[in-house]
DNA sequence: CTGAAAGCGCTAACAC
DNA sequence: GTGTTAGCGCTTTCAG
């Protein structure tokens, strides 16, 4: 008559009904070849089977401390942007024996990510830090006890390693494409003219850059602010428009400002790209089914997917070296929002 | 003259710096109130600061048994869908000093998630799974050491808790809206004929039903499988189109599928909603901003989120009684797309 | 090839 | 208020 077991099954009651130490479950486990006979395996499986025994992770960890588990903290779940990055990476690290779990942090990097958070993050392997338009600052006072590598923006911390993106050479490639193609007043969607490192500034940056090479000043009035999602694109076009701020084309500076853009130039019946153009940023696949077929700044998310990984393994393989900062060159994907 | 710390400051580490016992380092460190005086509290808080320290997260769960933590399944990254889920669950379950993280299946859930995984599962305290089309298939197999409940499809295992999509009535309602707007020949993207309790079949179900009803009997030439993203959503309308198969409205098993199916529709030159109406499946934000904005089907998202929230902080309040199997009734939002 | 002992860092339970 | 003890489940180390 066998007792009840308290709970789940560990190592120990599985030994017990094998007939061996902990030791030698542990080795079958895993997998440590040569090790344990065959007929000794074939018992002791036959015990985890019955038992339905399971690891205990925690427990692992606690004394392996590894977890073999990558985290990506993303600012927010929605944003299809994360959603493809995210996946990018997981098959990358899936190819290294790690997986990958998204986390959220709400934009809120230092501040919000108190003592609690941070033991959290601990618990990972390494971490992946997608910035998003406020996060850069104060990331000096990060003080990851595991490999961590940031992700977007442009390289901020002379300590950490960073994937930026090529936020003011895109814009100014997208500004280009538009101003050579006829465009004389580009609007800005989500942009900023604060000087500071966030991703709209950088990118309003670009925008700026590409008027004063061809020997254009811009108008300020163009830059519109409110955010970059689809409602955001949307509503800052209609307030253009209202405002009567005339404009004949608009860099989004997401895929989904140029798609909400594209749907409120539909509603106030301006034609694209016959009236207004319209260039994104992302490379989503949204873009590349919108209508009309979104042109738009591809910021070589592959490359970086590869990038990230490759610092981040090389800091999990112990290397100790300084920093590295790199920014793969964005690249245009000419659609049928320019003509 | 300090010895220099092997790895990371522990508890102990603490303790001896500020000459107390470990215990009390915990009672502060887990602001257990009442229990340190101000006096010693502010010692251990300086000494916390000065070493760095961070609490050992598997380490207090080994000992607790608990992580404070769920994981959401989804069986891929990049839905848009599963984004918004995400984000509101995880707001909810904020509420209730949980996180969230999201765990990808690739739509593997027993078969593939295997010891391993099933293992890193159970470190999580609960479990929201998100079904995917073919994933319903041996539920029965899963036996989760931790509470788990179920999302989307159909409720599928009598033992598993399940917030059910209301596939089959979200499909009735939208092709009824579509046959009773004068649409003759209603094409399913993404649809499937066959047997099963997956996603495509119940709403294609969903479809059939609605023309019958009517006492009609629709064309099976009319569904088209491959898949519910925006790609194929687009491949399918061109498809159709290709092999002249007469539709005149459309009915996209997601807002992705139907989003590539106007894409495509635009292509051919085909007007919505004059020539073909269009019905997108899931509410996201996506729809309403296409072009024309996507009349569609409304899963009830916020009321899925709510009971799945419900069901599962039940379960881990220790609550044991049998199975609960909800489904909000879907709604339908009606915007450009149809007439 | 197999096992015994030790301990990872933390907290529940109970002294004092 | 504060300290002591014990042990969560596992794997590293070292003996056989």
């Amino acid at each position: 008559m066998t007792e009840t077991p308290a709970g789940p099954a560990t190592m120990s009651d599985v030994a017990r009904l094998a007939g061996v130490s902990v030791m030698t479950v542990s080795n079958v486990v895993n997998g440590r070849a040569g090790r344990v006979s065959d007929d000794t395996r074939a018992r002791v499986l036959a015990a985890i089977e019955s038992l339905a025994y399971r690891v205990n992770v925690p427990a692992r960890q606690l004394r392996q401390g590894r977890s073999g588990t990558i985290a990506l903290a993303v600012p927010d779940f929605t944003s299809p942007y994360y959603g493809e990055l995210a996946a990018r990476l997981a098959d990358r690290l899936a190819g290294h024996g790690l997986r990958l779990v998204v986390e959220r942090t709400l934009g809120a990097v230092t501040e919000e990510l108190a003592v609690l958070e941070r033991s959290r993050l601990d618990a990972y392997d390494g971490l992946l830090l997608a910035l998003a338009g406020g996060s850069a600052r104060d990331l000096e006072a990060l003080d990851p006890a595991r490999p961590m590598v940031l992700l977007g923006e442009r390289a901020s911390s002379p300590r950490l390693d960073h994937v930026a993106m090529d936020n003011v050479g895109g814009a100014r490639l997208a500004t280009g494409l538009l101003l050579d193609r006829g465009a004389t007043r580009v609007a800005v969607i989500g942009g900023s003219l604060a000087d500071e490192p966030s991703m709209s500034s950088l990118r309003t940056r670009g925008w700026l850059e590409a008027h004063r090479e061809r020997g254009l000043e811009p108008d300020p009035a163009l830059v519109v602010g409110g955010g970059v999602g689809l409602e955001a694109g949307h509503d800052a076009v209609a307030r253009l428009s209202a405002a009567g701020v005339a404009f004949d084309a608009v860099l989004g500076l997401t895929d989904s400002a140029a798609i909400g853009a594209l749907a409120a130039l539909a509603e106030g019946g301006r034609r694209v790209p016959a009236d207004v153009q319209v260039v994104g940023w992302d490379a989503t696949e949204a873009a590349r089914f919108a209508v009309p077929a979104l042109t738009t700044v591809d910021p070589r998310n592959d490359a970086m997917a590869d990038e990230a990984v490759r610092l981040l393994l090389r800091r999990l393989s112990g290397e100790t070296g300084p920093a590295e900062h790199v920014a793969p060159p964005a690249v245009l994907l000419e659609r049928a929002t320019t003509r």
